[in-house]
DNA sequence: CCCCAGCATGCATCCTTGCT
DNA sequence: AGCAAGGATGCATGCTGGGG
């Protein structure tokens, strides 16, 4: 609701351009090199400052005579008008969709399991129907399951591997499926071919760990639930194909998620063990930054990111499961897929 | 020497008002 | 609604001066 105070000193006064400006000379520390950047000169730019700083009643940089650095107020209204200038953006997007509704680009974060399995077959339908739409896919720390992407807003959504449970004030999760891990050996193994194995005859050999916690946590977890001690690091990065490479030797075991598995398994002869890790499985999820408008293009996106979800979920077997005391598990051990939870309307 | 602030000036554009 | 005039505003240039 604008009040009074909105009318006569924000809302007539301060300018995006004078955001944008002010943006700009705090990215570069002086108002000389905003100037030469926004094809300016630097007493319009001190001028627009100062404007801003009359505006808001604040000082808003601090001058030295080495350039400027931001004040508190400054950082607050940086941070906030980030978030303007974003809405604005995807705005701008929306518009172009509008206008052309099959082109456009949307930015994806994934980690090195997604770019692995989920990540291209959704890509593959989406350019099948959209050719003109550029996907955009950033290596990302969701793996460490921090979303810095996402809160810093360089990507549209991010796709991650999560607990159930998962849950931050910020951010809507929605649960595609299940991607629980299997033992993992390459097709020369002498383990690919034993109908029983048990977590305790795999302990002294040379595991492949991958870099983020997550399947750390998940081979301690496994190991010490069937009271073994945690197996020796024989290899330790993050690189799904370096970790193919050296399952493709015979020689290493890692575990990976079954929706990897699935794209990889024939390619790099991989080969899953029956083996029952007794561990929670992970959800593969979409997550998205609450309350922030997702562009079209991503919307497309998403939906085909839940179709080629939908074809991961359906049943896929590598082998049939042992529990560690040689119990077969029954099929439907695994939960069925959380489809459509906490996302809003 | 470098950087920023402030002033005067001139030009371009925008906004408001009044007239037809 | 369309147009013109005048004022307001924005911006660049050129200059001086203060501070470290």
């Amino acid at each position: 609701m604008a009040t009074p105070d909105w009318d006569q000193r924000i809302g007539r006064r301060l300018k995006l351009r004078d955001l944008h400006i002010l943006s700009v000379v705090a990215h570069w520390g002086s108002m000389a090199k905003a100037a030469t950047h926004l094809a300016m000169t630097q007493p319009a730019i001190s001028e627009s400052i100062a404007n801003l700083e009359s505006v808001l009643c604040v000082r808003l940089l601090d001058r030295g005579p080495r350039g400027v650095t931001p004040t508190i107020y400054a950082q607050v209204l940086l941070r906030r008008g980030h978030v303007v200038f974003d809405e604005l953006h995807q705005g701008l997007k929306e518009i172009e969709f509008l206008a052309r509704p099959t082109a456009g680009d949307v930015r994806v974060a994934a980690g090195d399991t997604m770019a692995a399995g989920l990540l291209p077959a959704a890509i593959d339908k989406l350019s099948l129907r959209y050719p003109a739409i550029v996907v955009r896919v950033a290596q990302a720390s969701v793996e460490r399951m921090d979303f810095r992407e996402l809160r810093e807003r360089t990507v549209d959504v991010a796709l991650a591997r999560v607990p159930r449970a998962f849950e931050e004030d910020d951010l809507d999760c929605e649960i595609l499926f299940d991607d629980p891990h299997r033992v993992v050996v390459g097709a020369k193994s002498p383990w690919a071919t034993r109908r029983k194995v048990s977590l305790a005859q795999m302990v002294n050999e040379p595991w492949l760990f991958a870099s983020n916690q997550m399947i750390r946590e998940l081979i301690e977890e496994a190991f010490k639930a069937h009271g073994l001690d945690v197996p020796r690091e024989a290899v330790v990065g993050s690189s799904i194909l370096m970790r193919n490479q050296l399952l493709a030797t015979g020689r290493f075991v890692t575990v990976l998620p079954e929706s990897v598995l699935r794209y990889n398994a024939r390619q790099w002869a991989l080969k899953a063990l029956p083996v029952d890790l007794g561990v929670a499985a992970r959800c593969v999820a979409v997550v998205t930054l609450k309350n922030r408008t997702v562009s079209p293009v991503a919307e497309l996106f998403v939906q085909h990111v839940r179709e080629a979800a939908r074809e991961i979920a359906s049943p896929f077997r590598p082998t049939k499961l042992v529990k560690a005391d040689g119990v077969p598990i029954p099929a439907a051990a695994s939960t069925p897929p959380r489809t459509t939870p906490n996302r809003r309307a």
